[in-house]
DNA sequence: CTGTTAGCGCTTTCAT
DNA sequence: ATGAAAGCGCTAACAG
């Protein structure tokens, strides 16, 4: 592991016959550096080849200019589209992102969390597992007094920040949809209900068939891992359960675009005999064919208002508290939902 | 920006009333301690509530046991299945992974490296720009000894790895598979010729033309950023040309699916006016109607093998040097490009 | 405006 | 098996 011998501010004073710290000064633009002599060091550096040593620099200066983000997975749309949105402009505010995956397990999740701290990682930006249950993760960030801010699958807590969507309203908007084209036997298909994404979207279903006097039937309600392969499994338990649905609303796009396939390939019409609602807006709602009516989920605009909000958190331009902020989603109706002479009810 | 006073060795030393030295020692578990106190160490570290400063230790260690990303983009299917299994190889070594993203600007990609590199990462891992032209931006990093490994869209270099599939044969057998179909007028939408992913499928789409006896026509090729709603545009383009194609052949599937999309709409029958092969395997090629006949393209392998070979040249196991790594790829025959009573040419 | 000095927290010779 | 001391490269008082 030999690395060729740094060159160092001191290398730089010496070749100028100046002081490291007017070295360093001058590199940083400090004003305090006649302009000319700015210039002068600048030069020699590049000249010298000079490379400034982030560590050493964030050793002194206890900031690492660093964020750390813990996801279940990246490789989703939705999930690589927050991403990207941090990404950026993190990048553009000066700071890098240390990124890693929990697998949706809450003992990798909390090593993860460790080893960014160990890392001392300015702040933290995190989406829940499914499995996780406390914040014992969370001691010692918070502790610290490291902003903590969660994004779609968050955790209420007194000293950090959320960015989520309404995903009860959602819930609620895409259930009553499906009551508008005449479903009258919905199912609905979950993730986790220990995570706010999947039990807010099913309470907004609950209380969707109230608010229409339609009774719940807990054989409505699956809970999985929402894995893009769920199709025959589901059909088939629901088939065996001896009440099929007329309407799914199901909590993600691989999900609805699995059952999709499976009904058709069981001879079922959609969305005649079965209408699907699902959420995300992912890709292959827009090629599925029917057409799936979702949930756009900003995802891009997600991410950057994270990333923001945690840069804005850590620089200290606050004006009050912030406790949560909330983007604004949007039923995307296809065809997928819109019945034979069934018009779309006015809500 | 006020840190909660840190617990260091020191603190510990003196608790113990060890020197900090040992204190280091027994916390790394050195062989060197007596295994009593090591345990002692270790339990009042846990008490006091210390934790590893990873800085401070790199700054002394001279290494970081992190990894620099440099990629175009992470929102999308493949780079982000890609990433997923670079970090699950990064993180079980120890490493930890700082990602960012060039946007297909050779400037900003130049300036991620530099920040990369005054991070001090180990080593750095890159899947190039679309603009990408010199290897200048790799100079500080190659003259100190900092292991790079491409993936995917690389360049030639002495002293790095490459990681990538056989383009050449891809595009080969992609559209030697569209001859076999009867088609005799093919088409090639390309992404940058600048990069090796695009050009080797061209020369490879070119050499199954010339086998085949077929002339080029460069009406036919067709240069794109490859995007997803080129449909429209390519499908006029070579309507206008006088020459419309009975195959195509792109580089990749969203431009596939767009194609597909527009074809139906104008009344071409896919595959049996056009028939469309795309490349990367991605999930829409499976629900699109009709299926998509695609190039399986190995992400997830392609960054776990990266990272372990990264993994490898920093740890110092090598076996001779390498210089390459393919990895196979499989051109996956959907019925988009099977046409009726066009029995499929064994190869 | 510039220099001096000290120290961030850790690891690592070199002694003992 | 343990300790003392030096130093990684940088920045921030403080002094002039």
């Amino acid at each position: 592991m030999k690395k060729k011998g740094e060159v160092t501010i001191y290398d730089i004073s010496r070749a100028l016959n100046i002081s490291a710290s007017t070295v360093s000064r001058g590199l940083n633009n400090s004003p305090q550096v006649r302009k000319e002599l700015r210039k002068k060091i600048m030069n020699k550096a590049r000249e010298m080849g000079y490379q400034h040593n982030k560590f050493a620099s964030n050793l002194r200066q206890k900031r690492t200019k660093t964020l750390g983000v813990v996801i279940p997975r990246i490789d989703s749309h939705f999930m690589s589209t927050v991403i990207s949105g941090m990404e950026k402009v993190a990048n553009n505010a000066g700071y890098q992102l240390l990124i890693s995956q929990s697998e949706e397990s809450a003992t990798l999740e909390e090593a993860n969390i460790q080893a960014l701290f160990n890392s001392r990682v300015d702040g933290l930006l995190v989406s829940l597992t499914y499995e996780t249950k406390t914040k014992d993760a969370f001691a010692d960030i918070l502790r610290k007094d490291i902003p903590l801010v969660f994004f779609d699958r968050v955790f209420d807590c007194g000293n950090c920040v959320s960015v989520v969507i309404d995903n009860y309203r959602a819930g609620y908007e895409a259930t009553q949809h499906l009551i508008g084209q005449g479903c009258r036997k919905i199912a609905h298909i979950a993730g986790s209900l220990n995570r706010n994404v999947y039990n807010d979207r099913y309470r907004g279903y609950r209380q969707a068939l109230t608010d229409n006097s339609m009774d719940f039937n807990d054989k409505m309600l699956i809970i999985t891992d929402l894995g893009d392969d769920l199709g025959v499994s589901i059909i088939n338990h629901l088939l065996n359960s001896g009440t099929m649905p007329d309407g799914i609303f199901t909590a993600n796009d691989s999900s609805a675009v699995s059952l999709i396939c499976e009904l058709k390939r069981k001879g079922f019409r959609v969305p005649d005999d079965v209408a699907i609602v699902g959420f995300n807006d992912d890709p292959v709602s827009r090629i599925v064919e029917p057409n799936l009516t979702t949930v756009h989920y900003p995802g891009r605009a997600m991410g950057e208002v994270a990333a923001s909000t945690m840069i804005r958190l850590l620089e200290g331009e606050q004006f009050g508290k912030i406790n949560s902020i909330t983007l604004s989603h949007e039923l995307i109706i296809r065809q997928s939902s819109i019945r034979q002479g069934q018009p779309e009810s006015h809500e």
